[in-house]
DNA sequence: ACGGGGATCCTCT
DNA sequence: GAGGATCCCCGTT
């Protein structure tokens, strides 16, 4: 996409409801710091859970142990693991209380492919950060970042300018409200878990 | 202390 | 399109 060096996003580009801030988190780029290394890529797809208004959301029932970084100030991260298996790594947004975030779906790789690949043993750039199970794996996360600064310098998201055009659709894989439009993608991008739905003209 | 279920992914067919 | 892996979390006893 383009070269420039971008802004960091400041916190209060998150303390905003998830809905909103979710569109807007679609062709920024999210910067993954291992050791010396930087993995990076585009954020592609997402989804809004909407706390105590979204039955689909890990804080619909209120705080707990494992979704209190929900609850805890914007611009943080949330990381939870699904199926005993794979981490997912959600935006922490609104203020400190409300328990609303945004899940991070799916990356179009920027930088660190190497090591992405490493971390999934895996060669094909299409697939590395394909859903979020696979994101959080190629980007080392797990549950010790649970709770992490993204107004810090080990995972962050950055401005470059890039303005895809953004679609809504249905979010995946939940029983319960599943009729709000709440996922977030990039129009065309082949780096999508699953495509938007396109009506046939 | 127990048990059911889950914001997923991969491998089949 | 279906099913199993895999284990943490949470509500209930």
């Amino acid at each position: 996409m383009n070269r420039e060096p971008g802004t960091i996003l400041p916190r209060s580009f998150y303390a905003r409801p998830a809905i909103d801030v979710a569109p807007e988190l679609v062709g920024k780029l999210l910067v993954r710091r291992l050791g010396e290394e930087l993995l990076s890529g585009w954020i592609v797809e997402v989804e809004a859970y909407m706390g105590s208004q979204d039955p689909a959301s890990h804080a619909y029932g209120g705080p707990t142990q494992r979704n209190h970084s929900m609850f805890g100030p914007p611009g943080h991260l949330y990381v939870y693991r699904s199926y005993g298996v794979h981490f997912c790594a959600n935006v922490v947004t609104s203020e400190e209380g409300v328990g609303t975030a945004v899940l991070l779906r799916a990356l179009e790789p920027e930088s660190g492919i190497d090591q992405m690949r490493r971390l999934r043993d895996l060669d094909e750039i299409r697939r590395l950060c394909r859903g979020p199970g696979n994101l959080g794996r190629a980007l080392g996360i797990s549950r010790s970042d649970d709770g992490a600064d993204l107004i810090g310098s080990d995972i962050f998201i950055i401005d470059r300018g890039s303005r895809p055009e953004i679609g809504a659709a249905t979010r995946i894989g939940i029983n319960v409200a599943a009729e709000r439009p709440w996922r977030f993608a990039a129009v065309g991008s082949r780096f999508v878990s699953r495509p938007l739905h396109v009506p046939s003209s």
